[in-house]
DNA sequence: GTAAAAACTTGATATAGATCAAGAGTTTGA
DNA sequence: TCAAACTCTTGATCTATATCAAGTTTTTAC
């Protein structure tokens, strides 16, 4: 399981083997099982948690009690609350598991040192969190520019393979839509 | 104008004298006529573009013609492309002065060299960076469960003092309905 | 293996917000 | 300083998507 976060620290730094062991020697395995929390409204989040296996959603509880997704995260990827873990302050999202899950921890603490004592590992966090950016920001563009039925095909295209894990309710709830509609888009797209 | 820059360093991160110097010199002003173009559709964008005076909008322009403004910056932020200048791409957003405004820029060359010689200016650099990441996930968020009316509550309230110097038609374009929306709501709101 | 729960589909109807249109204010620039 | 060009408002109508409802299929858990 390990070696999945290693094989990835490998292709996006460069380091030492002492370097790769210091991490190492901070990292803490967690499983979560399918419905499982990773994190709920109200709780202050204080880990960076990088997905070696499964799938989570991050998603937030309006006052009529409907869920609205607001990411997903698979393996390969990194998932938490940056605002809670940033400003220690109370999560307005709850995380849980779409399928069985394997995660790496690191208390932000310890993450924040090994950023402080290995500029390699740094530079990656902050391309990183680049990209995260980036990928918000053509979300926010996506959602005011396109319609519903744009809004699936560039969701299909740009994650392809999320369409078949994760139910369809959750992902018309993340592209900002009813399960409805995203069943009706889908039903005519199919017959193009 | 480079004293407004200068405050806000001082304010965000603990430079030495010659750290200060140092980034001075890689400063290059720029000024915009209200209207004018700071990056158009297309370019390439290479700058770190703090403003010191003034307010600019990020836009983009859809196969109808229609604008949709992706952001507003005023004076102490920053703009530009953070898409096309990592990936040194053309850009799909156009950024225009909405007042007469005034810039610090520094080439992305001379940015990253700073970063890496100066760790205090690195930091803040990435605080910034995570701050924005914050403001995109939250932009989303609303984006997905508020209505039209509680859209412009919420963006009146994070940002007061810009809808008063933003025309409406922007304002409307950024919360992502229409003029004619946002005049009528604007109405019923007046009246409670 | 099977009953209960969850997920998906389909149809009928409702509605928030868009579009179209036209008039009133306001700003801009020669 | 005044005409042209924006900007905002208001009304009438339209439409994409939501909501409500009921049936079907798939998954889950004992």
């Amino acid at each position: 399981m390990y070696e999945i976060f290693q094989k990835y620290l490998d292709e996006k730094a460069e380091l030492t083997q002492a370097e790769s062991e210091r991490i190492q020697s901070f990292a803490i395995s967690k499983k979560l099982r399918k419905r499982q929390y990773l994190l709920q409204e109200g709780d202050i989040w204080k880990y960076d948690a990088f997905i070696t296996q499964g799938c989570v959603r991050t998603y937030t509880v309006d006052e009529k009690g409907s869920e609205h997704v607001n990411s997903f995260s698979i393996e390969n990827w990194w998932t938490g609350d940056r605002e809670s873990l940033m400003l220690q302050q109370p999560s307005r999202f709850n995380i849980d598991a779409i399928e069985d899950t394997e995660l790496i921890l690191f208390t932000h603490e310890n993450f924040e040192l090994l950023c402080r004592e290995i500029p390699a590992f740094n530079n990656m966090v902050n391309a990183i969190l680049q990209r995260s950016f980036i990928a918000a920001q053509n979300r926010i563009q996506a959602s005011l520019t396109l319609t519903a039925e744009e809004k699936y095909l560039n969701f299909i295209n740009k994650y392809p393979g999320f369409a078949s894990r994760i139910p369809q309710t959750m992902i018309a709830s993340y592209l900002g839509m009813t399960p409805e509609t995203l069943s009706r888009i889908r039903k005519q797209t199919a017959k193009k």
